[in-house]
DNA sequence: ACCTGTTTTTGAACACTGTTCACGAAATCC
DNA sequence: GGATTTCGTGAACAGTGTTCAAAAACAGGT
């Protein structure tokens, strides 16, 4: 076999996505890898430390592509000069509602995963990836006539990346899949809708506590 | 032994539970429960058809009790005659919180489990729990005084609680614990506040198509 | 009491997992 | 060309979930 190293490295990178798309977590098979790229399980061993380290490599190509999804659809809109901040948030929501289906069970295996390991020795250059998203969305806010401070813009950003990121999730475990599309399309608009109005009436968001307790 | 067999049923959910809390979806193991409930392994597929089913069995009661404390959240405010829609919504979210919190394996137990199964065959029983859960955040709304028709009302119930949702299972995969818990009420507290002052502005939330291609 | 038929419980067995590691093959160096 | 280091291999190990023939417990009937 003339393969390079690297080389049977993205190979197995590539058949082990096309697994966790298809068949979701447990679909992700040492013997089904090894078979697939025509090697040993134990040179998957020999390239990965853990079938979890396959998964979280697959993980990275993954936001990877998801953060240039996101930058490439801001780039169309400025290319076609739109500024408008509501339109530019919905094609930000609707670049991840398209990136979801595009990867129907590798994006769930990614967060299935995040959920199992408890927060172990990942998020250096895991939410570094997550960073760059917040920061294109705080960027579109920050193109609004809101008059906010950078802090609450951060915290806005992040806010509205969570928000869109629970209605695509919660979305995805309901009913059939006509109803569904309708209806986080909705939940996205009336979202962004209310999120624009809110902000622009101003006014301090002052984190005073008062949860009652 | 002198144990009806619905009662083991209840053992070994609670076993499973406290299995699932502690040490996230794989540490559900068949051998683990029949050890620590006194029976074979056969049994534990005698009262259950799968692990699965044990799963989904423990989610049921997760749900049931996060309905619950909603529902009780409210009846406390209620009985303090507290009828301000931001603290009605900010204590449901506080309720979920504090729910997560509670249930830090869990919880996160069954929302993998649901990314697991691709919507299979359990969403009868399984929504049923979570409309519970709209209504009364809608039941919120409509104390609001936002003049919205019953269908957007429904839409932005369920916008919220998964805007919510969001915003604590994103939270959860964020840095250390701390940081975590302020992010979270900031986050929420932004969410609610720019919530009403959005709904407060009326105004139309038509559902025209004005995604762009 | 005893036998009979049914139900329930059992745990050994099966098919698969992830992961390791002694063993050879291949490459690299001097 | 021999020595040394690197790398790929696949058989072996320790666990999984799940099944199912047999054993045990039980329920009547005479």
């Amino acid at each position: 076999m003339a393969l390079d190293r690297e080389e049977t490295g993205e190979r197995v990178l590539a058949i082990a996505e096309v697994l966790l798309n298809e068949g979701g977590m447990d679909n992700l098979k040492a013997r089904t890898i090894a078979e697939q790229a025509g090697i040993s399980v134990g040179s998957v061993y020999n390239l990965f430390s853990d079938l979890d380290g396959v998964h979280r490599a697959v993980n990275m190509r993954l936001l990877d592509r998801l953060g240039a999804a996101g930058a490439a659809a801001m780039a169309d809109l400025s290319q076609r000069g739109i500024t408008d901040v509501r339109q530019r948030l919905l094609a930000l929501a609707g670049a991840y509602v398209r990136f979801v289906e595009a990867h129907p069970g590798s994006w769930p295996a990614l967060l299935a995963f995040n959920r199992r390991r408890p927060t172990l020795t990942e998020p250096d250059a895991y939410e570094a990836r997550l960073d760059q998203l917040f920061e294109i969305i705080a960027g579109v806010l920050a193109g609004g006539d809101f008059d906010l401070d950078d802090d609450t813009r951060r915290i806005a950003a992040r806010t509205l990346w969570s928000s869109v990121h629970g209605i695509v999730t919660s979305g995805y475990a309901g009913r059939s899949v006509r109803r569904q599309a309708d209806e986080i399309d909705r939940q996205i608009e009336l979202l962004v809708a209310v999120f624009i109005r809110g902000l622009e009436r101003g006014g301090t968001f002052a984190h005073a506590g008062t949860t009652a307790s």
